[in-house]
RNA sequence: CGGGCUGUGGCGCAGCUUGGUAGCGCACCUGCUUUGGGAGCAGGGGGUCGUCGGUUCAAAUCCGGCCAGCCCGACCA
């Protein structure tokens, strides 16, 4: 390619919306353009690197059997309804009409279509299946942000399992696990992978790869000392146990002015300390009125709540509905003598006594509460937020806390569409059997960020060699002297003829813009050819990451630079 | 959805308080000089000031509605 006939509009300043580093380069090097808010443009580098991504997703899915197909990104929403994710979505989801009045649906994810597809499958002979595709998605998110990093259009890598059992699903999950190292060590990420909560998905078990970022949207809790990794929606550790002194007698109350935090109380009395209270939350679930406990010092994550409850029709409780239930105003609530609502217990308050907890009454808290005695626990469930520095549940060591961008997410979805969908095969006994499935997803756009985040420096992009928009540039000092050109001309030609992806900065512009667009962009090679090198024979190369330059004979500069990008494409 | 902020040429911004000929840098075009790390001089082109309405002799500027975008939070496969 010809710069001077490409197009490629880089910018000198960094867009003022942008923050993510990312959004920043990708803008600036002239990948893409927003068009509205979560909706990007690709230009034609952006073009060529998602390309790239989609070339590499789509070897190793072949790899472990996939077949590509091409769904349609308009979807009746009658099949959205016979899932109950019509409902169960809500605003996130598109919806439109045609002409007749017909509900359609824009394409959140394709389970259901794949799994209509799927319906033609008649026997355990056709199984196991690996359909995968690459297509438009739109989520109509209510903040998008980031760039590339979070929008309500973009394409994703999808692939759906078809398996007679979950043996066989097992299987093709754990060849995605794979083929998804794989793809992501080749793209340049150093992405990890985190036991994860499925969400609106549903399903049995899922894997979240995740690429360390400021710019994220996750975080992880991640074990230094062994394979532990979890996202905090699902992360847990191991607490010590905590020396409680034992009170005998029944909770008795004592008067607390204004106090209206853990934080406060602790402040106000020696024996409150933040983990020998007991915090008190109203939510409502399902549309009842339900007292979550966890210690004092413990954070709530929702997540563990929405994944143990099974539904996503929580919120916290308004303080009307928090009076007229207990009594008190929030900051004095507790569950001691509750037994009109049922209470959910974090484990950390298990077997605990002598705590100190609301009374239900404002400006009054009880101490000497043992959690058995004089707590009626509905149920018991994992619901705090594991902090850093907290132990390992698995090993015991001390657990870090990174900020991620999540890149893919495999999940075992069980049976949950084929049974929506009526979709089963016959066995070997001729017995009717509900297909299993698999699904796992790769956000394009969001792995050629992330391959940005983790692949950069102060002057700009600097590509891993399968992934760049082109992988070498011939910078061509003095356009305007011919002898210059072709120099540079032959050289560019060599490039391409040892199946090089080469661009020629052609244009007539000063050598330092030219230099500067190049780290910008992050092309992996540089072949600088000009007067001064060519009067000694030489012209000069020099590698992006690094930026270590070598002055080579004009003669070696092609073999050299081929031999150099072939090795590095396939690392 | 709650809070904060912004819409002025392709990009980045000033002008708005105090209404009166729309301005700067970059980019772009022409010429000359220059040319191994974002050149200099001279000349030039390009803007319904987000949009609709109101106030006024007069609105980028004051008032109101709407739209769009950004940030924080809530939300999110």
């Amino acid at each position: 390619m010809r710069w001077s006939r490409a197009y490629i509009p880089t910018l000198r300043d960094d867009p003022t919306d942008a923050e993510a580093i990312s959004h920043k380069l990708l803008v600036r090097g002239g990948f893409i353009r927003q068009l509205m808010a979560g909706s990007y443009s690709l230009l034609p580098l952006g073009k060529r690197v998602a390309d790239k991504v989609i070339g590499i997703i789509r070897q190793e899915i072949e790899a472990i059997g996939g077949v590509e197909f091409e769904l349609p990104v308009v979807h009746p929403g009658e099949v959205w309804k016979r899932t109950g994710r019509w409902d169960s979505v809500g605003d996130e989801l598109l919806r439109i009409k045609d002409r007749r009045g017909a509900d359609l649906a824009l394409a959140l994810t394709h389970e259901e279509i794949f799994t209509l597809h799927a319906g033609e499958l008649a026997s355990y002979r056709d199984l196991p299946q690996l359909w995968y595709h690459f297509q438009t998605k739109f989520r109509d998110e209510p903040r998008a942000k980031g760039g590339l990093l979070r929008v309500r259009e973009f394409v994703m890598k999808d692939s759906y399992s078809f398996d007679l059992d979950t043996a066989g699903l097992d299987v093709q999950f754990d060849r995605h696990f794979e083929a998804y190292k794989n793809v992501f060590r080749r793209i340049g990420t150093d992405a990890v992978s985190v036991e994860a909560s499925s969400g609106v998905m549903g399903g049995t078990e899922s894997i979240e790869f995740m690429v360390r970022s400021d710019s994220g949207e996750d975080d992880i809790a991640i074990c230094p000392a062994c394979d532990y990794a979890a996202n905090t929606e699902k992360a847990t550790s191991a607490l010590p146990a905590f020396g409680d002194q034992v009170w005998k007698a029944p909770p008795e109350r004592f008067p607390t002015p204004g106090i209206r935090t853990i934080a406060a109380l602790q402040e106000a009395e020696g024996f409150a300390s933040a983990p020998q209270q007991i915090k008190t939350l109203a939510y409502v679930i399902d549309g009842q009125m339900t007292l979550l406990l966890l210690r004092g010092d413990h954070e709530l994550m929702e997540q563990k709540l929405i994944d143990g409850t099974g539904t996503a029709d929580i919120r916290p409780a308004h303080p009307e509905e928090i009076r007229r239930a207990l009594g008190a105003d929030p900051g004095s609530l507790g569950a001691v003598g509750v037994s009109h609502l049922p209470v959910i217990a974090d484990p950390a308050l298990e077997g605990r006594t002598n705590m100190v907890t609301g009374a239900n009454e404002d400006d009054w808290h009880l101490r000497g509460v043992d959690v058995a005695r004089d707590i009626e626990v509905s149920r018991w469930l994992d619901l705090r937020k594991v902090k850093a520095g907290e132990a390992c549940p698995r090993c015991g060591a001390a657990l870090a806390l990174d900020r991620v961008i999540e890149v893919g997410h495999i999940f075992k979805l069980g049976t949950k569409y084929t049974e929506a969908l009526g979709v089963t095969v016959l066995d070997p006994d001729g017995i009717e059997r509900l297909v299993v499935m698999g699904s796992y997803g790769i956000g394009i756009g969001r792995a050629v960020a992330a391959a940005v985040e983790a692949n950069h420096d102060e002057s700009g992009i600097a590509w891993p060699a399968a992934i760049a928009p082109y992988e070498a540039v011939v910078t061509v000092v003095k356009a305007d002297d011919p002898a210059t050109l072709a120099a540079a001309d032959e050289i560019y030609r060599g490039l391409l003829a040892a199946g090089v992806d080469v661009i020629i900065n052609d244009r007539d512009e000063r050598p330092g813009v030219k230099f500067a667009d190049a780290e910008l962009i992050g092309f992996p090679y540089r072949v600088t050819v000009g007067p001064r090198g060519l009067a000694d024979g030489e012209v000069e190369v020099m590698r992006r990451r690094g930026r270590d330059k070598s002055t080579l004979p004009v003669g070696e500069a092609v073999a050299v630079v081929a031999a150099a990008i072939t090795a590095e494409r396939t690392l």
